[in-house]
DNA sequence: CTGAAAGCGCTAACAG
DNA sequence: CTGTTAGCGCTTTCAG
């Protein structure tokens, strides 16, 4: 009763009576202690004494009353919120590396924050707003322009996932040795010469340093390229489209894909037009992902630690150190869609 | 030069040097103005002079100062923000449903936030903290309990999307009634007696939904359900286990499974087998994601209005007044994986 | 062991 | 047209 009806210059109404949750003053009043109690007692703070905190816990209890992140945040000047910036939400490869940062976000305590950017041209304005609402960042490679990561990078912790920054520590693969190893396989067991790779690498840092690579292993076959890579999204139904127009031009002996739902969607549709994989044209993925392994024929990949890129990068966001370059190794994985014969322990029959 | 040196009780040294990001005073002692003025001035309030406004955009401009959105949702009692809670972030179910949320959330300018609970015990704690922090929430049902949805519901606006809910506006399709009229083709039309159903109903409202209408069609035929369902996981990954369960035991006519992705699984695991699909057993997804056309043979399948079903609820969640229960139609979409033959036009050769 | 009060970054009513 | 100031919900120093 001590600060009452007197209305106060902008008497905002809510005092009593909304349906509003509670805050920490209207549990100090009905405990009849101060708001640095209660404060206290949400902390666990020993020095509160046994019977006052009981009184303020059954009035917490009884009002329903639970600490404004909010408040908090603004008065520790931390949000315990890690942001995730992604072109998108869609496919296995995000899905997982969400659930890497997830693994150590939730360790920690920390709530996660994904933001797709679906490449909008408004997304950095999105991208500030996550960034303040977060302790750190996790940026994917070719989600943000470099100078607004430089940006972000100097107002907190930012760590860039699957890209490069001069700016900021990233972690990220080999994909350009990876591709360059997956080609040479075709190259050099399979012999074949006639190769074309599918995928946009404009705007994708991942897809472009996977044509590198697959060029760069052309380069020491002193092989010409058979064509333009064959421009499509990373999806299963671009995999679809691109199918149509390999089948309406020539054919070339081998289709390096810039990742596994691309491939899935040539390896399901070109059958329909009348070409068998791997006999007719072989065709590689890229991440091995599950979908990887249950196609038919099984497809030749690149398995990448993807959870494990975004737990490190995760960690380093939240305040690990990190160097400023952190390369996880890639691994060749040989299934039956580029030719190779079936591993005989794979047919569990 | 009104408050200065004196230093306060508890002085934080952070005023001038930090790396912090500059606050609204900073900028108001660049300018030589008040914090008022400034704050003016980032909401376009015509109040303020031609001179004056250009002073403090240079200053703004100059520090590089963004409001912080923590001190202005405090100050409106309001974030911008939509929460949206799901069980995971995997496959393209949710990613549609994340998109048309997003699709409405971008053209209010709200910012869209996620969290999947991948069924962990303290997920109840994140989703009232994820709470705090939006303005509105979406929950997927079987995510949160009731009685937390209630308790949510009466803090704030909460709409749940796929499931019902007695407390909460729900957004829904009638997948009880999909899922029979499915199943009535498969028997009335193919003529097969003995089916089976594949997924988990426990934990799933939705899959639920779908066994019931699966049983409500057999019931009507008066057929006894070929085992009990097989309870598997909605992924890829766990269509090619279930093939080999049913690959061990005797094959039914037909296999009703809970999504596409699971009917995916076993429809490029059986083959590998030595079954032939739809001559030897037929197989249907539910969702009609874009997999289902890429299929080999196509997928029958039951379409949803996913992103649509994201759209509504997230309309909901951000205040316009919704029926208590909005149920978005489906439609059967017969392919060849039932044994309907290929439509002439599929073909596009 | 507890309370008063300043301060986190911002907005808006009110006064000039 | 501009400044002062209370207040949003919370934490924490400093007194008592």
């Amino acid at each position: 009763m001590t600060t009452h009806d007197a209305q106060t210059p902008r008497s905002r109404t809510r005092s009593h009576g909304g349906s509003s949750r509670p805050t920490i003053r209207d549990i100090a009043r009905a405990a009849g202690v101060s708001v640095a109690t209660v404060s206290r007692v949400t902390h666990d703070d020993p020095r509160v004494a046994g019977e006052t905190k009981d009184r303020v816990r059954e009035a917490i209890d009884r009002l329903g009353y639970t600490p404004s992140s909010l408040g908090r945040a603004l008065s520790y000047q931390r949000t315990n919120t890690l942001g995730i910036v992604l072109p998108g939400l869609g496919g296995p490869y995000f899905a997982a590396l969400i659930e890497g940062a997830e693994s150590v976000a939730v360790e920690r305590g920390v709530a996660i924050n994904v933001l797709g950017t679906h490449l909008r041209p408004d997304a950095v304005a999105s991208v500030r707003q996550l960034a303040e609402r977060t302790d750190g960042l996790i940026i994917a490679g070719g989600t943000v322009p470099d100078a607004e990561i430089a940006r972000l990078a100097a107002a907190g912790r930012v760590v860039v996932v699957a890209g490069e920054s001069d700016d900021a520590p990233a972690v990220l693969t080999d994909g350009r040795s990876a591709a360059a190893e997956l080609t040479r396989h075709l190259i050099e067991v399979h012999g074949h010469r006639r190769l074309s790779f599918v995928g946009e690498p404009a705007g994708s840092p991942d897809t472009t340093l996977r044509y590198e690579g697959f060029r760069d292993a052309l380069r020491e076959a002193r092989l010409d390229e058979a064509g333009e890579p064959l421009r499509y999204g990373l999806d299963v139904r671009s995999g679809a489209l691109a199918a149509r127009q390999v089948h309406e031009s020539a054919l070339p002996d081998a289709l390096v894909c810039a990742n596994d739902e691309l491939a899935i969607g040539l390896l399901a549709t070109l059958p329909g037009l009348g070409h068998r994989i791997p006999q007719d044209v072989a065709i590689t993925g890229f991440d091995d992902q599950s979908l990887a392994e249950i196609a038919s024929p099984r497809l030749t990949t690149v398995h990448q630690p993807v959870a494990e890129l975004g737990a490190r990068a995760a960690a380093g966001a939240l305040g690990e150190t990190l160097d400023p370059r952190t390369v996880l190794p890639t691994r060749l994985v040989i299934r039956e869609s580029c030719g190779c014969a079936a591993d005989p322990e794979a047919i569990t029959d």
